[in-house]
DNA sequence: AATTTGACAGCGA
DNA sequence: GTCGCTGCCAAAT
């Protein structure tokens, strides 16, 4: 009965989203819609946005990736790179240089 | 209270 | 394959 699969609608995104990103496991990354279907709204821009204003170090922003599995180009804290060397520090693969390879990293939730 | 913003996603040309 | 607009919706100012 538990209907975990909907966050507390006590919660604000934030706080919602913050949860859900940092249950991503290391070496794992998820979508901003995966994220935003979890949270319980289809805006994948909220996800960003949340972490946008409020850079959580316990947040791993950094595994969080669009659809396509390539970093956010407006990344805050360095750029995409930044992202990017966290990531690998992870045992995460890319595909291409700002796509990660969601066929082996992709987070299941 | 109203307006602006926002680290996307989806579709069309 | 690239470029552009639209949609969604809550928080910040």
């Amino acid at each position: 009965m538990n209907t975990m699969s909907v966050p507390s609608k006590n919660k604000s995104l934030f706080t919602a989203i913050r949860e859900v990103v940092s249950h991503i496991p290391e070496g794992k990354v998820a979508t901003y819609g995966q994220i935003a279907k979890k949270v319980g709204s289809n805006d994948a821009r909220k996800v960003g946005w949340a972490i946008y204003n409020n850079q959580n170090p316990k947040v791993p922003c950094h595994r969080v990736v669009k659809k396509d599995g390539s970093v956010a180009e407006n990344f805050s804290l360095g750029g995409w790179q930044e992202q990017k060397s966290r990531l690998l520090s992870e045992g995460v693969t890319f595909s291409t240089e700002k796509q990660v390879d969601l066929e082996r990293h992709l987070w299941r939730i």
